[in-house]
DNA sequence: AGATAACGTGTATTTTTTACACTAAGTAAT
DNA sequence: ATTACTTAGTGTAAAAAATACACGTTATCT
């Protein structure tokens, strides 16, 4: 080996977009910082990679040790490298999100492992605070990429409960879309798919009509995983 | 400020994905090493970034100073991390592509402006070399993301002369789709657009009917932009 | 004059998207 | 029991987009 690595100041970090979908509310998963730079602020969970680590798993590793939550699939959307980003020095950071479910699942109380950061808590989309760093620019990018890929991808089913209504289904879909969608063509267009199993069983505990629940089909919905399902309204 | 960044040994790469569109044949800038690791492979171009420029700037930097090129804007796409994916240490390293055009811009004759390179070369993708360190993966999904690019954004006229036939332009799509079109539907759709200006004028130097020639109108094609273009078959 | 090679064009069919409104079923209150 | 309330559930017609498909035309070359 005739050259080596010069030896740079340089870390690099990742942070997470952790969208949680909470009966009908769309929230993002953030921390309370306990160190500086930006002590006391809000901002994404996020933190240095080590060494030795590949980023995907330093992601993980991350997000479990700033909020608790483990074996979180994340993908990987962008990268940050602004080079006055952050206020000590040079960090590159990669931006990784993920959705998941809320309603119902104990086990996403999310509670910090270290202690870089005081508390970890999920916020409604629309009390968002002002964050640390550029994460408000982080989270921004995200959301716009979660946008876009639930028009082709259907994830939305990783965050409802196993079992559905069709309004529910909808609604998923209004919230990240940020817009209203017609009932009998969401409804068609869905059915027409064939991913949805429509179960012998209602609703329970409504104040008004019971709706149909609905699981969807595992083996197409594998199938279909690759193909586009688009809304235009 | 309490809390100091550590020094790791760590470093930043950017590495740059550049297609070039010549006369019906799609090509990819490479360069042969002059340094190890890898001394003597061919490569991508890419480098090291440094602690004082942002990422895109490093992009525009590297890429000039290994290929000559100048002003070539680029696209981030995505991240390698792997702990192992440099011999000699971390290196994290960010992709970017972009498309050009070849044909009749002498400009784009590459030449290292460094000495990391050997040489800089336009290269056929049916006579792709092995590359090295992980770049043949970096490739794949360089490839992989302008496909899918060029399905909803008009891209594509980055990459043609200013005047053009309509069979050239279909024929682009074609290579870079990898699948063949039916001629009159893709011309009912391109015209349908609205992007497309009829001149006056006609292929020249061809032995055999010549085509009429189009530009494309730039107004009307950055009010389209952001839309989707997609094609089925 | 004839061969050649790409140019340029239209229609019918199918599929997808969109717009749109009322009755049915269950719950809650009286 | 009646009524008021709230959401569930359903179909059709029209418009737009996607697809499949074939042949006469025009210029060049020999």
């Amino acid at each position: 080996m005739e050259t080596i690595l010069p030896k740079f100041d340089s870390v690099f970090s990742i942070d997470c977009v952790i969208f949680g979908y909470d009966e009908g509310e769309l929230k993002i998963l953030l921390i309370e910082r306990n160190e500086e730079p930006f002590k006391d602020w809000w901002a994404l969970p996020g933190y240095l990679v080590k060494q030795d680590e590949s980023i995907d798993y330093a992601a993980e590793r991350i997000l479990y040790e700033l909020t608790g939550l483990k074996g979180i699939y994340m993908d990987q959307f962008y990268t940050f490298g602004d080079a006055q980003r952050h206020p000590q020095g040079r960090v590159i950071t990669v931006a990784y999100y993920a959705m998941i479910r809320l309603s119902g699942n104990k086990e996403l109380k999310p509670l910090p492992v270290t202690n870089y950061a005081k508390k970890a808590v999920w916020i409604p989309l629309n009390d968002l605070p002002k964050l640390g760093f550029d994460h408000d620019k982080i989270f921004s990018k995200g959301f716009e990429k979660i946008r876009n890929r639930i028009s082709y991808q259907p994830i939305a089913f990783e965050l409802l409960p196993e079992k559905f209504t069709l309004t529910q289904l909808q609604h998923l879909y209004e919230v990240i879309l940020n817009k209203r969608l017609d009932k009998r063509n969401f409804r068609k267009k869905m059915m027409n798919y064939g991913i949805l199993k429509e179960l012998d069983e209602k609703q329970k505990g409504v104040s008004y009509r019971a709706a149909k629940l609905y699981k969807f089909d595992k083996r197409k919905y594998a199938r279909l995983f690759q193909k586009e399902l688009s809304f235009s309204k």
